[in-house]
DNA sequence: TTGAAAGCGCTAACAT
DNA sequence: ATGTTAGCGCTTTCAA
């Protein structure tokens, strides 16, 4: 930021710095003792009508906010679900957030969200800070941890579930979709359509797992049908439309004769979508397409674009599930495996004429 | 999610449930007291390198994950920054916390997400929930809020960053741009470019309050030119590019007079884009168009998308560095407003050719 | 139904 | 450079 693009002022002060209440705060207030107060608070045990009442009215009075920390201290009880992701602008994983809440909310649980960008390395240190806050348990993305995460994981007596894949050894608990039978399904599609000469586009995958094991289950399924990808392409970063765009317009610029375009998401999908559109290519007919994700937005446009749903919001919820039943501190349910089906769009892009 | 998509299958558990380790665990594993151990863990203090390797070493050996609750509650020192914002899937929010991240991650300061939903209730409770866990600073969208949530906030005694808006009154410090102005400037220039016959295409906007300062202020300079807003089509629930087209053409239907199209979102305003390029519409010739948030994804569209930049990553980074810099306890800054400049970009929907 | 005492695991403050 | 002591603000446990 430049600093000629911002005013800055100063308004007064009107907040009141003093020492935080405390439940003495409250007890002396109401005239009760203090565990009378927690047990008003926390709507634990037997507390008489009358005593409840001047206990609440006293709390609200004052404005007190009880000290979690100090609760937790005492009761070894933390209502913190640690949810460990990858990225926040992926649009992927807002939906599997969206999932977790709609469990949780109805729990006494809260998600406490952590931000890897897919570094290993990071996701160790926010793995890290966060079970030193002895959450309830832990969900985080994929199956490829560093072997001092795994560690972490497995002596932290919680919990555990990996989401989004299952192609892999879980820690304990695993929700997702076979990505590589996403991809096998896929591939076995596009051939029964009769397309042939197939051009994969997609992030650099030695980071994406998941991408990977879809490419991989991709071509094996390819394989058997005596069919070679024709072309690939690359990129680094984050999704865009512009950037599905250019990697169409260079794939084709190199691998005239293709005549399907597989993409890693839907977001590049799009962007292909409209490069191939403005390029007067008949899509399904000439070229087919392709995406990844099931997302909404490509509800939006002339064609719908194929796509396989990865049943994001069902992962959130599922994994928020089998969090809040373990949260009694049960064992039941230990080292769940639950495989969602990944489900076929086949839109319009996928269909010959 | 039905059951016939899922398949379950149950692992073997590999975790084992032990006691946490404590403190005194590495003590006596490096034969050194809790304090000592304690200084090294935190890089506090002076430790002989020769005890600080052994220490390092057995809290390693062991997997020693530090107790945040007990050395929060015994220093009163908590890293958490409350981040409260209304929605993961708006796409805005996420570039708020990116901004947010890029500035704590150089700091000790983590920061916790919660969702309202655009709720004042929820937002009310998230913030109690929060606030209970004692956060070094809190960072929330808007300056509309429950006479409770500022009851909480202002007896809180941490700094708190209200952002993305700066029209109204704050409790303790501001970081964002004026949606007044932000909606006069726009209607300025699309008055300036020569259009006259306006429509207003947006939320439902009750709960929206930036949205309907936007609106206010864009009103309020098309007025001064003499000028009225033609037609308004509202909707409810998520943005998409499919309801950008869907009101895009009821409003046309309605009003075939219109020349411009003013959206309350860049999504709805490129699905607007989609609907007017193909029903053979001209723009900018016949209709121009115009969003609001600057976002990326316009970028793809063969015409970009006129729209104002709302300074998401900038908001976040400043909003980040207040709480950062007082993070010490000072009252150094208290108060301040910062307001950043809305950036219109012109983009090709907005110029008659 | 209410209260008193002990202590959760760590760190501040003060020794040594 | 290292150790000792006394809490942090709650909840657990036991007593009344």
């Amino acid at each position: 930021m430049s600093g000629d693009d911002k005013v800055i002022s100063i308004n007064k002060n009107t907040g009141t710095a003093k020492r935080p209440l405390t439940l003495k705060d409250v007890s002396i207030a109401s005239g009760v003792s203090e565990m009378t107060v927690s047990r008003v608070l926390r709507n634990r045990g037997d507390v008489s009508d009358a005593t409840r009442a001047k206990v609440l009215k006293a709390a609200k009075s004052l404005g007190y906010v009880p000290n979690k920390i100090a609760g937790a201290l005492a009761s070894s009880r933390v209502n913190l679900v640690a949810v460990i992701i990858p990225s926040l602008s992926n649009m992927v994983f807002p939906d599997v957030m969206t999932g977790i809440s709609e469990v949780l909310d109805d729990s006494p649980l809260q998600p406490v969200v952590g931000v890897t960008n897919y570094s290993p390395e990071r996701e160790e240190q926010v793995l890290f800070e966060m079970l030193s806050w002895r959450p309830s348990g832990v969900i985080l993305a994929g199956l490829e941890h560093s072997d001092a995460s795994v560690a972490m994981l497995k002596s932290a007596s919680v919990p555990v579930v990996e989401i989004m894949d299952t192609d892999g050894e879980a820690i304990d608990a695993v929700v997702g979709i076979s990505h590589r039978r996403a991809g096998r399904e896929m591939a076995r599609q596009i051939v029964k359509m009769g397309y042939r000469q197939i051009g994969f586009l997609g992030t650099k995958m030695s980071m994406d797992h998941r991408a990977r094991k879809r490419f991989e289950g991709f071509t094996e399924a390819l394989a058997r049908e005596g069919i070679e990808v024709v072309d690939q392409e690359f990129y680094d970063g984050g999704s865009s439309l512009a950037k599905g765009r250019e990697m169409s317009a260079r794939i084709l610029e190199r691998s005239p004769e293709l005549d399907f375009l597989y993409y890693s998401n839907d977001m590049i999908a799009a962007g292909g979508l409209l490069h191939l559109q403005e390029s007067g290519i008949d899509v399904p007919g000439q070229i087919g397409l392709a995406g990844f994700n099931g997302s909404e937005f490509l509800e939006g446009f002339s064609l719908q674009v194929a796509t396989m749903d990865a049943a994001r919001r069902d992962i959130g919820r599922e994994a928020a599930r089998i969090i809040a039943e373990r949260s009694d501190g049960s064992l039941q349910g230990t080292g769940q495996k639950i495989e969602l089906e990944p489900r076929l769009q086949m839109g319009d892009t996928l269909r010959r004429r």
